[in-house]
DNA sequence: AATGAATGAGCCTTCATTCAT
DNA sequence: AATGAATGAAGGCTCATTCAT
């Protein structure tokens, strides 16, 4: 948590350590990134970073919040404007397509979401997983929660796996096509621009099989949602 | 790729220094990881290390395929031992049980396994994933395959996609139990022996719904919510 | 070029890093010289010499621009006192002689000097031998463009190769005595206190035959003669 | 000095290590060549190359022998071709624009001679430029002595001067148009390919002028230009 | 005669943090 | 509150040479 001294601090300087810090710990991760830059970007002295934060740990803590904050605001701004009060799957799919361009245009965030996941130093991974993971379930849980009211889902749906697999997807979409080596099978690497848009479809239509009641007329969906215990 | 001195190296001096990087490259990871202190718990040389591979990462990998191959070496026994021509779910469920024995057993693959989840270092990360990634596939996709040709997949279910979700369950079982901040969600890292094998059981439920074809007689979801902590 | 941080620093700590320096620098030059030895022997942290110089040729370069600087206001003292308006031929001698003595004196800017000389390194060599050259000139160009204009030299003499072989003379002056297989000639590196002396006379009678005006009575053509081949 | 066991090798065998080791230390010189890589290139084990020469500098020293006696057969070749018994100074613009030319077109021995030249480590440096020196004045010696017997030299010409003065010119017009920072006077280092020859006419202008008589008789400049056997 | 594995000191540079000013 | 100098361990990697085989 920053100091006291951080938060009584003129906007100019505080901007300029925040923008420093991001851009050092998007390129370099938590354990790559240097103080050293940091403060010489921001213009300040290395001390001072000192008085601001109580270590390494907690000024990217600090920035990871921060970017989290700005990403979540932006797809909270979605949300409404895609009217999460359509059929759930339609409206996952939109909210993964933008999702997805969201982090193509801020390289910022991608490069900070990247860090968070991939960061090496347990104890660093631990806490900035921890704030990431906090934002994504405070507005991914309503949106599952009103769509299981609403009948998107099926009664019995176990939403707490549907969370879970959520939380590995979508830093997949977000990250699998600048990241290489993450997704080894649907091409979310290749370079084509609709690709991503193809394995939301993909991924969408796996969830909505496995969550929503079959649709009551037909046979042959009703079957295939329900499962079997002796399948 | 390690150099012929390597290849005629004495097994004593060998093990040694496979054991230390093991042990430091689980402890650190590659960018983490020392190779001063892999020389001097390995009791060889500095040097030496660079007569038997090129550098950090010639060697980084070589201990990863290592991993991986006794990772998959034991797999695949257990695959003969719960016989994959059982009905795929099942035989799944089952596997998943072992999958996370072996990583609770084997705290050394395990921390080899994450570290290469979460490398920073791109270079080395992708190169890790691949070797990773080959292996996986290697044996699932045939399992997939086959259960798919003996009906316990529907026709028309978009196996790469079950692959995919493959390629994030399984880590996300091995490891979240022991890397604190992995899942938020379904209480892997919480300590009660049982409840790995409860989330295996979930995230089944949740593949075998999207993935198998309907069975036509009555309520088959009330067998299915069963397994479910939440059902 | 130095930090601000070297700029600021205390008169002890510097000169203990710039002794420090010119020892080892003038022991094995740039390429052969260790920042570690460096560091011991100023009685500093080795990173601190970072705090004061970019790297190891910014260290370098100051040093070589100090001795440089130290051996030019040296030599212009002398000037002064030898008093550049007589006899050119007759000033140079005393002056080359002054120069000997100087490097025989000082070992320390002799080493330096023979170090900037025999640089390995392309670009360390490029950029000291630089500095020493244009010091070297600042110096002698007046000299003999005064000379000249005061007709100790011939009205078409090639002044330009005069300075090109002092600054080939000079160096050999000043380190052949102390650096064996430099002369094999003229004896420079016999230990006879007065070998010196008689070398400089040998030189600076074949400069004087060559850009000095023939004997006034005769010809003009015989300044042509004398001249350049293409002249 | 190569051992007995050099001399009894097989010649390819040899030539492979002579050919590798040429080429690392005409691109590192000796204190930067590396005796793995030559061996490396060479195709023998790294123990045989101390099976051949006492240690580094012995095949050092044996290389820059072989590299001097290629350049000196060349050139004594061209001396013939050149016929030596032309006035002394035409002979020598000759020469030397032939020596300029061998340089050019032979990056390795211009490589060898500055790898010679500015070798840091001073043992090392003594011990190569003995060789080089000796090839010099064994080849330069007979020439400038027969020229005064001739009298192209004034009768009372410092000889030794002379030579010092080719020892310093010749290398000087070989490595300046290659080795930047060499020659910040006469512009050797411009890329003209002219630039050289003009540089060896004004210092053969200066030479000539220091070391023949001036002739006060008549039509100086047609006796000189012409060459005259009683100068 | 040839090999090549082993050595370990050495290289330059970076780093997060402390603390006196 | 801000500074920034000082620290010294640690980083990966190269090297010439030795010597048992």
């Amino acid at each position: 948590m920053p100091t006291v001294t951080w938060s009584r601090l003129g906007g100019d300087r505080r901007s300029a350590v925040v923008t420093a810090a991001e851009a050092e710990f998007a390129a370099h991760g938590f354990s790559g990134g240097s103080l050293n830059v940091i403060a010489r970007h921001a213009g300040v002295a290395k001390g001072s970073l000192f008085q601001y934060f109580a270590d390494k740990r907690d000024l990217y803590a600090y920035i990871t919040e921060i970017g989290s904050q700005r990403v979540r605001a932006y797809v909270e701004d979605q949300i409404r404007v895609l009217d999460a009060g359509r059929p759930f799957f339609d409206f996952l799919t939109d909210l993964l397509d933008v999702w997805i361009v969201y982090f193509a245009d801020h390289p910022r965030d991608r490069a900070l979401h990247a860090a968070a996941s991939f960061e090496v130093n347990t104890d660093a991974r631990v806490s900035v997983r921890a704030v990431v993971h906090r934002h994504y379930l405070e507005v991914l849980r309503p949106l599952v929660h009103d769509a299981r009211l609403r009948g998107d889902l099926r009664a019995d749906a176990d939403i707490e796996a549907l969370l879970s697999l959520l939380l590995m997807i979508m830093p997949q979409l977000a990250l699998a096509p600048y990241v290489r080596g993450m997704d080894p099978i649907l091409g979310l690497d290749e370079l084509s621009p609709e690709q991503p848009a193809l394995v939301v479809r993909r991924y969408v239509a796996v969830l909505k099989a496995a969550f929503t009641t079959a649709v009551p007329q037909t046979r042959p969906t009703a079957i295939t949602q329900g499962g079997r215990s002796d399948g």
